[in-house]
DNA sequence: TAGGCTAATTACCTGAGCTAACTTTCATAT
DNA sequence: ATATGAAAGTTAGCTCAGGTAATTAGCCTA
């Protein structure tokens, strides 16, 4: 059986984690603004509906761990730029199901070229062995929230 | 030699890192505003504080990678929650020196056991070996952003 | 000592999260 | 058939955290 990590060790890895999620995150942030006219929160919405491909917006607010009336107006915006279309729910008169466009997807891929330019050139400067490491630390950060249920 | 890893999968890693960090952040500012009463950001420049004994606004902002407006606006902040205390700088008159005090190091430890419970309680479900990666992840993460020099 | 640089602050803008409250629609129970 | 309750979407209004521009006060140097 594998050795139990010790709950110190553990809050202290928490603890680190947490810092360096942060900071990176804030650089994401600043870099996004820069570049591409997209924060990383509209980025990461397209993105959702480009896998998606036809999606309510309460879906996108549950897939992306926001509250509906947070969706609401990242659609808005995305829709002012002219990524995405709504269409009416055939199946329901309440809702509209959403999808990228053209606009959106050639923005996407532009954006995956040059977004992911600044993690890209740092992780360019790393071993291969430490690129592992970090895509597999992704995964498990997003295994880490997925048993949430709130 | 080790093999060159392929810009695409460098890209790859890049963008599915990014998702990863920006949707972690979101859920860790979520479980903040709960319990602790401080933010992440609130309580990343207190740890900074807390490490750097006395220190100068402008400092801080440059170890946080943050416009001097904006530190000024935290420290506002935590000054007002009376965890933090300024003194004049005795070598430059325009400037303060920033400490923690006793009220900001109990809640620090205080933070440290129940903010990272958030991620610690995740940590605790995976394996040692998954725990490491991730905490060779934030020291990576570290090390990528520091040799930003803008 | 005049002029320019730097530290800090203030004022204001934006994005992105939240809750509360409202409208419209759906589903269901009577 | 209709009344009621639940759900989708939106709107309004709050907060926090980032940013820029402009101001004030202090430092330094030619």
């Amino acid at each position: 059986m594998a050795a139990r990590t010790p709950d110190t060790d553990l809050s202290d890895t928490a603890s680190r984690l947490r810092n360096a999620i942060v900071r990176t995150s804030r650089a994401l942030r600043q870099e996004a603004a820069g570049e591409s006219g997209l924060s990383p929160t509209q980025t990461a919405v397209l993105a959702s509906i480009s896998r998606s491909g036809l999606v309510t917006p309460s879906e996108l607010a549950r897939l992306e761990r926001v509250k509906r009336p947070t969706m609401t107006r990242t659609l808005a915006c995305l829709e002012r730029e002219g990524l995405i279309e709504r269409t009416p729910d055939p199946a329901d008169g309440r809702s509209s199901l959403v999808a990228i466009n053209e606009a959106g997807r050639e923005r996407l891929a532009r954006l995956r070229r040059r977004k992911s330019a600044y993690l890209a050139s740092r992780l360019r400067k790393l071993d291969p062995e430490e690129v592992e490491t970090l895509s597999r630390a992704a995964e498990l950060l997003d295994r880490m929230r997925e048993d949430e249920r709130p």
